[in-house]
DNA sequence: ATAATCCTTCCAGTTGCTGGAAGGTCAAGG
DNA sequence: CCTTGACCTTCCAGCAACTGGAAGGATTAT
């Protein structure tokens, strides 16, 4: 099977499996004109590295599950353990972008937004956070 | 004020600042020695920048931000836009990771997780149990 | 004088692809 | 037999936003 084909049935873009074997991730034969040939194996393996990718493993962490994978003597214990890991990780992100929305929500409120230049958004990212008269002592040219 | 004080002063390292003059976001004065020489505005921005980048602005809003902050003449309303663009960037972000961190999480449950080689999670990503996902979404068009 | 610390530039690498150029291969149509 | 066009190949460059390091000049301290 060419890479088109690869590519139609594993859901990833032509480039991308090249890269992927590029890095060693999958590794197809090749024809006598040269040509990628996928076989029920690589194809197993990128629908495998599509699936893993869209959610959120790194690859390095595809390359970690995709040995586990292969491993026919793994324990479960151990795709557990990535897979906590990794949704701790995905924990963290979120809280992150939480008290990152709500610093951002508490500007927008400050904001009147009209068309005057007053602006506590820009007054904050300035660090003034108690503006007052802005005097421009620091000789403004 | 050389760039190692404008580092310790703005909380960005050196090899940032350096980088942000690369790209146009600031633009110091040179001494006669060939050293970058950060005045007053220069400290600003380069302020601006740190907490701007902190609260998850892009570069390219970051050099819109700082126009606007240098326009006296601004409005609010266009500052509070594009931190209301931001924040709902935020919002999808954590819907990602939030229906992420679901399928994670239910992954987890249905993996015993001892040492049995046997594993939903790889099930999963090797697309044994719900074969039938042809994702054509992939913009390889 | 010399060592330590600063500063400079330039080059390369990070992550995970993506786009494009230049060219080889293959199947179909005239 | 030749051409067209789709498909395939490799290699190079670039995205964001830095970060690290090498090679070398300037300044400061001892």
């Amino acid at each position: 099977m060419n890479i088109g084909e690869a590519s139609e049935h594993s859901g990833l873009p032509v480039k991308t499996i090249r890269y992927y074997e590029d890095i060693g991730l999958v590794r197809p034969l090749r024809s006598e004109n040269g040509y990628r040939d996928f076989v029920d194996t690589d194809l197993q393996r990128l629908k495998f590295l599509q699936r893993a990718r869209s959610l959120g493993f790194s690859i390095e962490e595809c390359r970690e599950l995709l040995s586990l994978y292969q491993d026919r003597n793994r324990a479960s214990a151990d795709v557990k353990a990535i897979t906590h890991a990794k949704i701790r990780e995905v924990d963290r992100k979120i809280e992150e972008l939480r008290s990152l929305r709500k610093v951002l929500s508490e500007l927008v409120t400050a904001c009147h937004g009209d068309d005057r230049p007053d602006c506590p958004i820009i007054d904050d990212l300035s660090g003034q956070h108690d503006p007052g008269q802005t005097d421009e002592s620091n000789g403004h040219t």
